[in-house]
Formats: C-alpha cells, sequence, structure tokens
DNA sequence: AACGCGGGGAG
DNA sequence: CTCCCAGCGTT
C-alpha cells in the first residue's frame, strides 16, 4: 500500500459525496426539463431579453412580470430602441412594478451597452457586473443562462434550498451565511454538465415546490437528498428575522378638479417615485386633519382650494385623499384632462385615486365659463 | 453592515 | 390591518 489508511477513508468518502452531488444535480436538471414553466423570457433567449427579464423579476413575483415583460418587449423590442427612448415612457411601461430606479438603471444600461459595446450585450459575468443595475446575481444569471457561462447564481430561491439541502439555520443575512451560500453554488454548477439548465433548475425549484412557507416536499425530485427534510425542520428554515419595525407614512392627496381636469404636480428627482407624476400629496408620520392637510399645501395649490367647499374624503389603503373642485383660474401647477394621463407614469395607489374619482366624482366642472 | 426602494399576496 | 418577500446601490 502505497498510502496510509486514513488518506484512502478521506479519499473515498470524498468521490462518495461527489457521486451524490451529481445524482443530485442529475435528478434536478431532469425535473425542470420536465417540469419547466413556460415563461416569456424563455424560450428565445438574447442578452437584451435576459437584461429585461432579470431587472423586472428583481423582487418581484413571476406572476407580476409576466403581465408586464411582453409588453415592454414590443414597446422596445431591440437594445437600441429602448436606448434612444425618453425616460418618462420607459417609467410608464414600468408602471406597477415598482422599485422603480431599476427601469432607470436598465434604460442607462441599454444606453452604455450601446455606446460601449456596439448594442451587443457583454457576455462575461465581470463585464456585465459594470453595468447600472447588474449585480452579483443578475451578471452571473445573464451570463450562465444566456451564453453558457460557468457563473454561480445565489438569489433567494437558491438560498433557501441550499440552506434546506444542508439543514443550516443559519440567518439568511449575515455575510458568513450568504459567502457559504456562494461558495456552495460554486461547487455545485462546477459540476453540472450544462450551467445554465442547472442555476435555472436550482432557482425555479425554489420558486415552485422549495417555498418558504409550506414547501412542496412530496413533489420535490430531490426530497431524498434534503437533511432539512430528514431532520424534519424544513419550515424553520429559514429562521424568522427579527422583528424590523418599520416607521409608516401618511399621504394625504389632494384632488383638485376644475373643468373635467386634474391638477397633477411631477416629483422630485430624489426619493421614493422620483420624477413620477401624482395629484399634490402631503406625507406625514401620523394622520392629518384636514385643516393640516390645507396648511401644508404649497402655497400656489392652497390658494386654489382655500375658500372652496371640501367635496369627498376617502381613503385607499394608506392613503386618504381629498378632493376639491377649484373655481380658481390660477394657471399655476399642471393641468390634465382626466382621461389623458395614461401616457404619464405614475404610482399604482395614485392611478387608483384618479380612477376612483373619476369613476365616483359628480360633475365637478362647473360651467364652460371656468374653462379658460 | 444597514438601510431604502414598491408593489402584491397571504394570514 | 400586519407581515413577508429579497437584489442592488448608497451611506
Amino acid at each position: 500500500m502505497r498510502y496510509p489508511c486514513g488518506t484512502l477513508v478521506v479519499e473515498d468518502r470524498e468521490s462518495a459525496v461527489k457521486e451524490q452531488q451529481s445524482v443530485l444535480i442529475a435528478a434536478l436538471c431532469s425535473w425542470f426539463a420536465r417540469e419547466a414553466r413556460d415563461l416569456p423570457w424563455r424560450g428565445r433567449r438574447s442578452g437584451y431579453r435576459a437584461l429585461v427579464a432579470e431587472a423586472m423579476l428583481q423582487q418581484t413575483q413571476v406572476s407580476r412580470v409576466i403581465e408586464r415583460y411582453t409588453a415592454f418587449i414590443k414597446r422596445f423590442p431591440t437594445i437600441r430602441q429602448l436606448a434612444d427612448a425618453d425616460e418618462q415612457e420607459v417609467l410608464t411601461m414600468w408602471q406597477g412594478l415598482g422599485y422603480y430606479r431599476r427601469a432607470r438603471h436598465l434604460h442607462a444600461a441599454a444606453k452604455v451597452i450601446v455606446s460601449d459595446y456596439g448594442g451587443r450585450v457583454p457576455r462575461q459575468a465581470r463585464t456585465l457586473r459594470q453595468l447600472p443595475g447588474v449585480g452579483r446575481y443578475t451578471a452571473a444569471a445573464i451570463a450562465s443562462i444566456v451564453y453558457g457561462r460557468r457563473e454561480p447564481v445565489v438569489d433567494g430561491n437558491v438560498q433557501r434550498v441550499l440552506a434546506r439541502w444542508h439543514a443550516r439555520d443559519d440567518p439568511p443575512q449575515d455575510s458568513a451565511t450568504i459567502a457559504w451560500t456562494w461558495s456552495r453554488a460554486t461547487e455545485l454548477v462546477a459540476a453540472a454538465p450544462e450551467p445554465g439548465a442547472f442555476n435555472e433548475a436550482l432557482m425555479e425549484l425554489g420558486a415552485v415546490v422549495c417555498t418558504p412557507k409550506r414547501p412542496r416536499c412530496s413533489e420535490c425530485p430531490v426530497a431524498r437528498h434534503c437533511n432539512a427534510l430528514h431532520q424534519g425542520c424544513e419550515t424553520r428554515i429559514p429562521p424568522p428575522k427579527p422583528t424590523a419595525k418599520q416607521r409608516k407614512v401618511h399621504h394625504h392627496a389632494v384632488v383638485i378638479m376644475r373643468a373635467g381636469k386634474v391638477l397633477l404636480e411631477r416629483r422630485s428627482d430624489r426619493g421614493m417615485w422620483s420624477r413620477m407624476w401624482q395629484v399634490p400629496t402631503i406625507e406625514a408620520r401620523t394622520p392629518l386633519r384636514l385643516t393640516a392637510v390645507k396648511r401644508a399645501l404649497p402655497a400656489p395649490v392652497c390658494d386654489l382650494v382655500r375658500n372652496n367647499a371640501f367635496d369627498h374624503q376617502t381613503t385607499h389603503r394608506r392613503i386618504t385623499f381629498h378632493v376639491y373642485t377649484a373655481t380658481s383660474r390660477s394657471r399655476r401647477g399642471l393641468w390634465r384632462r382626466a382621461d389623458d394621463i395614461a401616457d404619464l407614469p405614475m404610482s399604482n395607489p395614485q392611478r387608483r385615486i384618479l380612477a376612483m374619482v373619476a369613476m365616483s366624482a359628480p360633475r365637478s366642472d362647473h360651467s364652460a365659463s371656468d374653462v379658460q
């Protein structure tokens, strides 16, 4: 014997682990080939389509993205058309998806790709990573799924699946946990015959089977490799987060109608819903009385409502909104026809308010003489 | 390392 | 109602 027994034992164990790992990978990929959902961004692949899909899918459920992705691609079929588009129109197409900064990053990334890379999406994760809005996950997802690069991906699904396979109940937000997950994903993708398909399969499993609550272990193709299931702790992974207290903000929207038109303003360049349209809205830590709302309004807006009768007040979710009829002829602010706002980017709550006002408000027009 | 960003669905 | 979700950029 050339080697001491201890070394042989270790080598045997390592090869056994590797063999089990390839069985697992094969079972997962076979399941994915059989059960993969038919999603709009699967099928005809391109770097551009993947870039759009991945941007939309960040923090957003697949069902939400399905509705928007097709319309977005139809409006901006090529990366050049997206790069040449007006930001407001990009935001309008993004409307309802939330996290609007993603849309601006995507727009900026398209411009960079057109100007610096001849309109061709980079194929290396390291290069993709430099684009605005493209982080470690997104770069690796595009590089592996579209271009077949052997890059590991870790999103929330992967983190949960791997934690359960290994029965690790560490807090998912800890940097040590994240590092372990990336390391494990790297080992796995190194052994996968098709890196892109494996990455997609891992995420798909987390999305449809290995769900955060009530995982469908009876339908899981790799249940027999799952240590959490064996130990009966799959529902306790990941562990619940420590109480995160969120301070809430009350929005008071002031709808001012005149002659079938509504007064709108555009939000500032920074913060929530930046550069999107809304009716004038006051934000406060606590619910405000009507008088306080009026007092907080910018002077030009306040002038419009000060001497007019209060018309209507109701609440939609956490937004209280007030409807006034303005008789003043002031031309300050931007008046838009209530049915002519489809092309303006607005948050969902704001758009819903206008829809409700349009449906329920009595004729707020006064007379033709009011129209300027 | 912690926080901000925004929707929708579940409980 | 409240809680949950989970990538990227900023601070």
